[in-house]
DNA sequence: GGATCGTTACTCGGATAATAAGTGTCCGAGTGAACGAGG
DNA sequence: CCTCGTTCACTCGGACACTTATTATCCGAGTAACGATCC
């Protein structure tokens, strides 16, 4: 029951994505937040082929937001890093063994695997709820112009 | 993001335990799930660490509910087998790089571990909703005999 | 006959290997921009 | 002065080791029941 560890990174770049008027490579993120820049890219490239950020080759080039911020979920960033699938996976034991229960009696998921879909479902939701501009907004707070400094900061 | 496979046995187990009305060996349990006898132990062994279900040993020992299944949560045997603590982990990269947020402004936790915090708190009420006694009794569903000849399978 | 002691078989518990996933790193393919030569 | 071709440096992308957590297994410590023995 542990998520990826990328989820975090994964994050902080879209929020940092989001106040960027330009391209941003990887490299510039990662000596940012001072983490890895080889596996920070793993991160990213696994957010661009969940279609969430858009990759721009060559001079010049870089990471954007493919789609307004406003638009991005927490849930859309978190199943791109670490999967879709849920926690939970019911392996139908209840069909082996000696009191094993009849197939025709298994048409609806057991109860274990409903009240997990529930719980799963509930996670979501919240994570859903919120989005990289809400994110955004919350880390600025009152002092407006940090994202200034830190467009300042990217480009140079 | 993947949940302990454990977590399902024992699960399954705890059902079957509030059926029963006398201690059940774990060889019992696994023989009647298909399932490796030493690796299910290790969960039961959790369970019993975490005072859910209490152990006998010697001739005829085994295991049995500690407290009455109404009173145990799913939620409770999941924090068992898998541990109680939250699956995101704020490793505060917020204070660090040429841009760190100095400390005095990061006295409560950072948006994302804020949204993080709420959906797992949702994860696990939906989960605390639910006890082992509301497992077993959309188990049995309408055939009420079904504890009956588990009973007699679980004595013999 | 009753109680006691020793034996025995059965139980759990933690310590020990094998496996899979996650973490971290590297180098090559591709691309856009900049620069210089020519018109 | 403008346009075109070439070069170049910079970017992402996937393929390759290493570490950690999960899965699976084994054998030893402890205990309750059973049976034989003694009073």
């Amino acid at each position: 029951m542990k998520m990826s560890g990328g989820v975090e990174w994964a994050l902080h770049c879209a929020v940092v994505l989001s106040a960027a008027d330009r391209p941003v490579p990887a490299v510039r993120l990662a000596e940012l937040h001072d983490v890895s820049s080889s596996y920070l890219a793993k991160q990213l490239q696994a957010l661009s082929r969940a279609g969430l950020i858009r990759a721009a080759q060559g001079h010049a080039g870089g990471y954007e937001l493919a789609r307004p911020a406003d638009g991005i979920t927490v849930l859309d960033v978190v199943e791109a890093v670490d999967g879709a699938q849920p926690a939970f996976t019911c392996t139908e034991i209840r069909q082996r063994g000696p009191l094993a229960t009849p197939p025709e009696a298994c048409l609806r998921p057991c109860p274990i695997a409903r009240t997990m879909s529930v719980a799963d479902q509930a996670w979501r939701a919240a994570l859903r709820a919120v989005t990289v501009a809400d994110l955004a907004q919350e880390v600025t707070g009152d002092n407006t112009d940090a994202f200034t400094v830190l467009r300042g900061w990217l480009t140079a």
